[in-house]
DNA sequence: GGCATTATTATCCATTTGTATAATAAATTT
DNA sequence: AAATTTATTATACAAATGGATAATAATGCC
């Protein structure tokens, strides 16, 4: 019976060798698995390393240290976000309106209401709050989201005539997308998609509405709203 | 010299023996600063004592475990939010419209824009997914939440001859809230606190518009609001 | 086919982790 | 004041941690 500790000559699993490209993003992919799955404390280098079906060891190889693969993880992760909603908002098609009501539907659905999806965000969150590199990377995403939505409210304006403030707008419908996707990943059971993407609509239409009879003359029902 | 190893006569700390509420607190306070201040992974049993300064074998005499503690701590947390919601809705005095305009300035006052806060809140979040004790307190929590702010929509409702959807906007209005108070948090820098009430208020003030047109027949403009 | 390169693993190491247990000192009761 | 209780500490311990090094095998180049 051969030793178990000095692994035998066809003991030793198969090394496949992957591109340095392919093999840090299956690091990440790993990574953001588990701060998914079970939280910053549970992924550790060994744990995201096993995930990725490689020895710990190459962890260092690839990003030097475990902050940094932590790091590369949260940057992965908001840039995949801020790309699809690029390609809804700027390179999609139809109206201004059309696109948001899109945007809505898209991140109440499946592909987006995922409690994995939210572990990685809060992991991401919580290194906002300690980390300057993640820190930098998120005033950077968070301000070209917030441009991207203002963007499309302009346009809205502009199709619909309205005279509309899209800096502050886009901050609170930014807002009310994020506060409706944290609570509902937090607890599915709190209240269906449906019901989120209604609120985020009723949102839109009652900003229309509030600047049409803001055009018309008409001085809006206890309205301080133009602060 | 004595040696430093195993202590002389008089070379250990004094031993205070606090009453059982108070000592549990203070280990739970002491958790919540850490969790705060570095995260989950930071809050190791070693480093709660040492900072409630007492030896990490207390942990166990008080709290079993060390998740135990963990959850103690978001239970605390979610705890004193809602009293202190319900002491400005339920409690407090003035028009539902006042409450809720009371609400969103103590949301954005200095005594919660806190990154610590923010802290212990990401920490709480990562824990709801990961922990299912943690998961019933926050269910809990989020329904009370919800419940009260209905609660003041209807009466909202009443005192102003309004039919509104209490149960939907409260949805709403806590979402808006919680995301606003999230993204300053992250970056006090993109936008001020007053912009973040001004959102608020905008929100309140077209949702009691819409209501009103709605009341004198008026049809809303685009409105697929009643979904 | 032989050789250099380097991706990958196995292994080691000092620390830190959570939990457990026995010793100790501060209260409380008798 | 003696006895009992129990809050608190000191210590122990196996397991897990992040990091480091040397061995190994896969790849590309000549």
């Amino acid at each position: 019976m051969p030793d178990a500790e000095s692994l035998a000559d066809d003991g030793s699993p198969p090394r496949r060798r992957l591109d340095a490209r392919r093999r840090r993003a299956e690091l990440i992919r790993a990574t953001i698995e588990i701060l998914a799955e079970a939280g910053p404390r549970e992924a550790t280098v060994r744990a995201i390393c096993a995930r990725a079906g490689v020895s710990h060891g190459l962890l260092r190889h690839y990003f030097g240290s475990h902050s940094a693969l932590i790091t590369a993880a949260c940057h992965s992760l908001a840039s995949d976000y801020d790309a699809e909603m690029s390609e809804i908002l700027d390179q999609g098609r139809g109206s201004a309106r059309d696109r948001l009501r899109r945007l809505f539907r898209l991140l109440f659905s499946p592909q987006w209401i995922d409690d994995r999806t939210l572990g990685a965000w809060v992991s991401y969150w919580s290194l906002v709050r300690s980390d300057d590199e993640v820190a930098a990377v998120h005033r950077d995403f968070y301000a070209r989201q917030r441009l991207r939505i203002a963007g499309t409210l302009a346009r809205l304006g502009q199709e619909e005539g309205l005279d509309l403030d899209p800096q502050a707008e886009a901050l609170a419908i930014a807002a009310l997308m994020d506060g409706l996707w944290l609570e509902h990943c937090l607890d599915r059971s709190s209240f269906a998609p449906e019901a989120a993407v209604a609120r985020c609509e009723a949102w839109l239409d009652r900003l229309t509405a509030a600047a049409r009879s803001q055009d018309a003359g008409i001085a809006p029902v206890q309205g301080r709203d133009a602060r």
